[in-house]
DNA sequence: ATGCAAATGCAAATCGTTTGCAACTGGAAA
DNA sequence: TTTCCAGTTGCAAACGATTTGCATTTGCAT
């Protein structure tokens, strides 16, 4: 059950069925993604294809990454402050907790906002297209 | 009733009394402040600024703009890419909905929404320090 | 194997924003 | 009301994140 390889190969798969050229820089990338399910940001995804491909390029992680969100492989979020980060795309719909001391993001899901959104927005006469809804906080000491 | 000086005055009490020096430049752009409510980036801050006092800077408006967040006279949004846009910080906290289609922002507030975002932060073991709740929209179009 | 459109690396350009620095100016003190 | 100087300014250069032009490679359909 090597759930890594499983990724990549259906990475691929997907991508060559979408008419994309699965290149040496694009496989080290889509490598990485298979690996972990964390939100890296570009600087950090390059660093990491540096130590399976020596000769890729940042250019190439950014029209990479503008690549794979077109597919809708991957998801781009842009967080308070900081360069854009990534996470794949697989999964249903969820928000953010954003660890404003570590960086660290967490996962989360709430039917009730997502109804609230709607309601908002139909109050207002707007469908809405898309949303963004992060929360910056801080561990909460176990007093 | 001259809302707009009484406004601008008020800014400047305000300020004078934080230990603020009010320059020409600060004058220029209180003034600006004083006049609408809508939500300028930095440039448009500059251009009407421009024609106010013909000699401000670019950066002072930069400046500017950091120095009354900090006094929290002002708030600053960064809406999914674009440039920072402000607005004065009167008035109660709200969210925001932006029209994809014009820019423009449209203000509202939903206590159940805050509600749930301390309830999720809190069941994550956190406390929120600030958020972010944007929607992007597009006008419905009446059928 | 071959050919060529697509993809790459590199460096330079872009955008929004910040900063170093020398000149200028509020406004408190005299 | 003048003096004074720390705070403020304009300018240009620096900045970080991202994009782009271009000459050179490289998938991959034939």
């Amino acid at each position: 059950m090597d759930n890594e390889a499983r990724k990549l190969r259906e990475y691929e798969q997907r991508l060559r069925d979408a008419g994309v050229r699965i290149t040496r820089p694009r496989r080290a990338i889509l490598q990485i993604l298979s690996q972990g399910a964390d939100h890296p940001d570009a600087m950090e995804l390059f660093r990491r294809a540096l130590a399976i491909d020596p000769t890729i390029s940042l250019s190439t992680v950014y029209r990479t990454m503008k690549l794979l969100e077109d597919k809708g492989e991957i998801q781009r979020h842009a967080f308070a402050g900081g360069p854009a980060r990534f996470e794949q795309a697989a999964g249903e719909h969820h928000d953010h907790l954003i660890d404003i001391d570590t960086g660290d993001v967490i996962e989360f899901h709430s039917e009730r906002i997502e109804q609230l959104q709607d309601e908002i927005a139909h109050k207002l006469g707007y469908d809405i297209v898309h949303h963004r809804f992060e929360l910056y906080g801080r561990k909460r000491k176990k007093k």
